[in-house]
DNA sequence: ATGAAAGCGCTAACAT
DNA sequence: ATGTTAGCGCTTTCAT
C-alpha cells in the first residue's frame, strides 16, 4: 500500500532528492536558488518529488556554511531583561532594529547574554551565534562581551557608547548636550538646590542595598555607564555655567531597575535634602514614578516640585513631563540600516540622533 | 618588524591554526571542546596561536552544520511589530520566551516575517532560519507561514492556537471559558445591552477602512484569529446562559492596533447602539484607550459604562479594571521550556494555563 | 595524548 | 539546460 513512507527514516536531503530523481545535485540546488537555470518542467518534478519526500529546501545552516551568509544579526544587550523589555525607550530601540531587520529579510538574534549568567556562558552565546554581524546596546564602558564580539572579526554597530572602537560604526546622541539644555532650563527657572535621579553608574551594585542610594563622590567620579556618566555631566555643565557647586547635586543612584525606582529615588534623595526644588531623572520610567510617589506624599507637582526625565515615551509626554525626547525607534533602525547597508567607503560612521528638549507641565520656578 | 601581520588577508580557520602549529585539527578542535583531550600546555600554545592570528574560535556555522545543533530558537509572530511591541501581554510573552532561553543558552531568532512583507519572503525567512526549533505566536487559523514551519520538521510549539495541530505541544489559556466568566459576572451585575471590543477578526481587513468598525454577521461568523474568536464567543456562552440573544452584542473590530484604537471603537459602539451600559474589550489595551475616551466625553465609570479588559497588564490592574489576568510571561517561560526540555514521552504536550477573574473598580450596575 | 580520514548538506565554478 | 568537481570549516569515529 506505501511504496513510500510518508516519513522517511532518515531526513531528504538536496542529495537524496538528486538521487530520487536521478539528476544532479546542482539541478536540484537551481531548483530552488536559480528557477531560470532549469526548464519549468524539471523545476515543477523536483518540487513535487520535494513535497512527497517532505523535503523543505536547502538546509540553512549548510547553505550558511557554503555562501558565508547567515541571514541574521545578532543583538547583544547587557541589560537585565527585564530592564530591556520594561522601558520603554529600549524596547522601541529593538522595535527600530528589528523593522529594519525585517525590511531587509534578515533575522534578528537575541543572543543569550544577560546578567543571570556567567561571562563565559555569555561569551560563548556570542562565539556561537551564526550571523552576519552585532549590534550591541548600550554597554558599560568595561562591557566583556563588547570585546568578545569585537573577537568575531563581523561588522559591528555600537549604540548608545561613544568611545571609539576600532573600526566600528556607532549610533547615538549627544546626552550631554542634551541633558546640559534641560539643566540650563531648570537652572534657568531658579533652581538651585537640584536632586538627580540616575540609574546604575557602574556594573557593581553600590553597597548591598537594593534600594536606591545616594552616590558617593567616589561612585560619581568613574561612571562605567557611558549613558548615564554623560547625562550627569551635561547638569554638571549648566550647574557651573551657572556659577553652581556642581558638588550640591544631589545624585541618587537605582541599581535594581523596579516600576517603582523612581519613587524610591525621590525620597532617599528628599531625605538627603529636603531642601531640593527639582529632580532631574535620567529617564522617563524615573521621573514617572517618582511623580507618582509625589503625589502620594501630597507634593505638588510643578507648584512644590519640578520633574525632569529623559527620553520622551509617550506616557511621559502623554502626562505632560518636561523631558528630552529622543529618537529611540529611529536609532534602531539606523543601527540595523548601517548593518545591512554599509557605506560604501566601508569606514565607520558616527551617527548622532538629534534631540528635542520638550518644556511640560511638570517644570516651574521654585518656591 | 612585523613577522606577521596582525590582520592577516584571509580569516584564520581551524586548519589554518593546525597548519601554524604543526598539529592535526583535531587537536585545535579539542583544545575548544574537549580541554581535558589534551596536554594543558599544548592547549596553552593553541589559545596563545588563536589569539595571535585572530582566530575567534570555531566557526558557529560549521560547527552546527556538523553537530546538527544551531543553539537558537526561532520565533514567528505574524502579527505587524507595533502590535507586537506595544501589547505588554505580547511583549511579556516574547520576554518569557526570552528568559527561558537565555537560562538554556539558546538565542532567540526573531523570524523576519510581518505583515509588511510579501508571504513568500516571509516564507523563505522561516526556511532559511538557522535555528532547532520554532515558536509560532498568536497566528490566525489560515496563518502561512505555520505550514512553513511545520515543513522544517523541526520541534515546534505554538501559543495561543488551540487547534491542534499534529505533533507539536501547544502553551495557551482558555480564553473562551475566561471571557465567560467575566462576562456572566458583567450580565449578573445586570447589563443587558453589551459592546464588545475586539482586535481584529480576520487577515483581510474589513471594510477599507482604517477605523473600527461594526463586525457584520457574516464576518463574526468565521473570525480566523483564534483568540478574539474564542473569546467572543465565552461573551456567547454567558449571554446565553442568561436568555439574552448572542445577536443582540454589539461587536466592534479594531483592525489596526494603535494607542487610541479603544476609543475609536467605543466611539463607534456608542454610536451604534446608544442604549449600551457596559463595554467589553478583548484587550486591556483596548479598554484602556476606551476609558480614556469615555472620560474624555464625560462618561463616567463604572457609574455610567462598565468597562472591562482582557491580560491584566500592569496598567490595567493600576487602574482598577476589571479584567482576567493571565500568565503572559509564563507563557513564554513554557514554551520555551517544552522546546528546551521536551518530555521525555516524545508525544505533543498540551499546557493549558490557569486565568484569574479580577474584579475591578471599573465595573458596576448599569443605571 | 594525538592524528588520519570521512563526511555534515550545500553552492559555485567550470565543463558539456 | 544539466552535470562534474571542489570545497565551505568543522567534528567525530577510529587508529596509533
Amino acid at each position: 500500500m506505501s511504496p513510500r513512507s510518508p516519513t522517511p527514516r532518515r531526513r531528504a536531503t538536496l542529495a537524496s532528492l538528486a538521487a530520487e530523481l536521478k539528476v544532479s545535485r546542482t539541478t536540484i540546488s537551481n531548483a530552488y536558488n536559480r528557477p531560470d537555470q532549469l526548464s519549468a518542467d524539471l523545476r515543477e518534478r523536483v518540487l513535487a518529488t520535494a513535497k512527497r519526500m517532505g523535503y523543505p529546501g536547502p538546509d540553512p545552516v549548510a547553505r550558511s556554511l557554503r555562501t558565508r551568509k547567515a541571514g541574521a544579526v545578532g543583538l547583544v544587550m547587557t541589560e537585565p531583561l527585564n530592564y530591556s523589555f520594561s522601558d520603554p525607550a529600549a524596547l522601541d530601540f529593538v522595535a527600530g532594529l528589528a523593522e529594519s531587520c525585517e525590511d531587509a529579510g534578515q533575522g534578528l538574534l537575541l543572543v543569550a547574554v544577560g546578567p543571570n549568567r556567567k561571562v563565559s556562558d555569555g561569551a560563548a552565546a556570542v562565539l556561537s551565534a551564526g550571523v552576519d554581524g552585532f549590534v550591541v546596546y548600550s554597554a558599560s564602558d568595561d562591557d566583556p562581551y563588547l570585546q568578545v564580539v569585537l573577537q568575531r572579526h563581523l561588522p559591528v554597530v555600537v549604540v548608545d557608547q561613544p568611545q571609539n572602537i576600532s573600526g566600528t560604526s556607532r549610533v547615538c546622541i549627544d546626552d550631554r548636550a542634551a541633558m546640559a539644555e534641560l539643566a540650563r532650563y531648570v537652572v534657568e527657572l531658579g533652581h538651585r538646590e537640584i536632586g538627580l535621579l540616575t540609574m546604575r553608574l557602574g556594573r557593581d551594585r553600590p553597597h548591598g542595598t537594593g534600594k536606591p542610594v545616594v552616590a558617593s563622590a567616589e561612585r560619581l567620579e568613574t561612571p562605567l555607564f557611558h549613558v548615564q556618566r554623560e547625562r550627569l555631566h551635561g547638569v554638571y555643565d549648566a550647574m557651573t555655567e551657572a556659577g553652581l557647586a556642581p558638588q550640591s547635586l544631589t545624585v541618587v543612584e537605582s541599581y535594581e531597575h523596579q516600576p517603582t525606582s523612581g519613587g524610591l529615588a525621590a525620597e532617599v534623595a528628599l531625605a538627603a535634602n529636603p531642601r531640593l526644588t527639582a529632580l532631574m531623572c535620567t529617564a522617563d520610567v524615573l521621573a514617572l514614578s517618582a511623580m507618582d510617589w509625589l503625589r502620594a506624599h501630597g507634593i505638588y507637582v510643578p507648584g512644590q516640585m519640578t520633574v525632569t526625565g529623559f527620553d520622551g515615551v509617550p506616557e511621559a509626554l502623554r502626562r505632560g513631563l518636561t523631558t528630552v525626547r529622543q529618537p529611540s525607534l529611529e536609532k534602531g533602525r539606523r543601527a540595523g540600516h548601517l548593518l545591512h547597508s554599509p557605506p560604501r567607503s566601508g569606514l565607520p560612521v558616527l551617527d548622532v540622533l538629534p534631540t528635542e528638549l520638550v518644556r511640560g507641565r511638570t517644570s516651574g520656578p521654585p518656591v
